[in-house]
DNA sequence: CTGAAAGCGCTAACAA
DNA sequence: TTGTTAGCGCTTTCAG
């Protein structure tokens, strides 16, 4: 492996001057970096020659932080998710740094190993999903680097943080329901997050303004797993208190749902109609295709990445709340039929 | 941040004994380490109370390679390579390891580019999902550092691969539809990879066992990309040549030809058939479910990454090529109707 | 069994 | 404008 070492001798300068040479297209300097021209050439050249890459581990070490950056999420196959971090990806890649994945599983356990592991390996900032338990005390969390918290509040801390109007989303996903005639709107809301949880607020602020309340029976908390919006829907279908409508809150219980309803035969939306957040692949290739509330996830890990590194680049910068509406985009899944006006 | 010499001052040692304390875990030394019980705990509860954690930085540095691995992929949002991502997200951190996470794109200047950062964060190891063109040229590329191929194949280099048995499952899913009474079938087929390549062999191979060449108005390479698939399969359904059947090399194409028949109102299977490959979350979803061959996904990250952790832990070792079969899935969307038999 | 010291590759004071 | 040198935190000879 060829070092600094190696280009000073053939450029025939000190490594203090190749390092010169090449931190200066990095930092740029406020009188720029008094290097010779000639001298510069000579550098360039031997680094060419052999061709010489930085060691970034050592650069790493010596500056006390990375060029990475670690996105710390419930899993990358929530759709969602995948789209963030391909947005992540991109920003983060082409402003120089590179991108840690990994997956919680919404376990605060994991979510501490890693939050630890990002410090351990000195990264530059996080990019995190936390889980409800984790949001509530974030504040004792000691984070000692840039963090920006995508998709989930955060109360009692001063956090950088991009998410949707949850309550808003929520409320005018069920208003439109209500107002085609659905009554009897069961929720499947993701447990651990406060995503769910802020929902499932809207769901019920919305049906306290049709001067509803919702049953019990109708409001389930469940893993953000296909099979478990699966298993829900099934015993809510199967029970006494059918529902009209299902109201989930991400699209893989969307999934289960449409699953148990297929598995019992029934027709969506005559026998009972779906809607949920987040648009996929297949949301408008199933038939009836879903009414949804799409949220513009390129651009959310697209914000959340260009709000990192701003506050690395200036950590004392006052912190910003980025709250994006959603879209609600009405398909077959929810139309309104004739019994129900 | 408190850092090895803390620990050996409250400690009364020198940081070496703490090294060795820390790392003795790490490395199964074949004598053990020699220090003595009395001072081990000495050491540990200083590492207890100032809750130290080693810099990985620095010992990467010093050990001049790290417990990082990359995974290098076209795009993390095709669900073929997301799950890929999970099961080897899931195997490297349990190992001790952290991932990385590159999208190229299918851009060969985006994985040379990828290469080098990877060999600059002087990683462990990657897991690399190459272009035909990195393919052909694998030798070449001068990787000096442990890597493994998934998904595609390569040829005239020594490297350890897991992947399909691409031929064989294009072959089955093709004479299934041949079977089935559909003769005018068309490929989409993914360019850039092998992959594409050798389904696409399968594909003829099967017609040929039928006695039947494809016509080459049929057989069509495009972007990974569903608007890629909508837009090629529109001119083909558009054309003079009608295809009554889609043969589509991975699912993104095979979202973007089912959009082109919502499109042009056309029925599936009794307009055109659709076959594709990788389950997906929406391919028992729509109507009818479609018939695939499923790839063992998780299966083949767990096993890429085994392949090179051991690499990683005996450079020497001899090359190993797995070869997995896909599982056929037939479903409704490849049903022999009444007119075809 | 333990400590002293060198050095991984790099950058930033400080000198010259 | 350039070189010398120290040191980031760690592990590993080499002595003892």
């Amino acid at each position: 492996m060829v070092s600094i070492k190696d280009v000073a001798s053939t450029a025939g300068v000190s490594t203090a001057t190749v390092s010169r040479v090449l931190t200066n297209g990095l930092h740029v300097r406020p009188d720029g970096l008094h290097v010779r021209p000639e001298v510069r050439e000579r550098v360039m050249a031997a680094v060419e020659k052999l061709e010489y890459r930085p060691n970034l581990v050592a650069r790493s070490l010596r500056a006390q932080q990375s060029s990475k950056i670690g996105l710390i999420v419930s899993d990358i196959r929530n759709p969602f998710f995948t789209s963030i971090s391909r947005a992540v990806e991109d920003t983060t890649h082409e402003q120089g740094f590179s991108l840690f994945l990994c997956n919680t599983d919404e376990d605060p356990e994991k979510e501490a190993i890693y939050l630890k592991l990002m410090r351990d390996e000195s990264v530059a900032g996080v990019i995190f999903s936390p889980t409800r338990q984790m949001a509530a005390n974030f504040a004792s969390a000691e984070i000692n680097f840039p963090i920006v918290v995508v998709d989930r509040l955060i109360t009692g801390a001063d956090v950088d943080v991009v998410l949707l109007d949850n309550v808003d989303a929520a409320y005018r996903l069920t208003v439109h329901l209500l107002e085609n005639g659905y009554r009897r709107i069961a929720a499947l809301c993701g447990e651990m997050s406060t995503t769910g949880r802020e929902r499932q607020a809207g769901y019920e602020k919305a049906l306290r303004a049709y001067d509803l309340s919702p049953l019990t029976e109708h409001v389930k908390y469940v893993q953000p797993k296909i099979e478990a919006g699966y298993a829900a829907a099934l015993k809510m279908i199967d029970s006494a208190h059918m529902p009209d409508a299902f109201f989930t809150t991400n699209s893989l219980l969307a999934a289960g749902v449409l699953q148990a309803m297929r598995a019992r035969n029934l027709t969506i939306p005559d026998d009972i109609a779906l809607v949920t957040f987040d648009e996929t692949t297949w949301a408008e290739l199933v038939q009836p295709p879903i009414t949804l509330i799409a949220q513009p996830t390129y651009e959310i890990g697209k914000t959340a990445t260009e709000l990192l590194l701003q506050r690395i680049a200036d950590p004392t910068r006052s912190t910003r709340q980025v709250i994006l509406k959603g879209k609600l985009l009405v398909r077959g899944s929810s139309a309104a039929h004739s019994g129900k006006r």
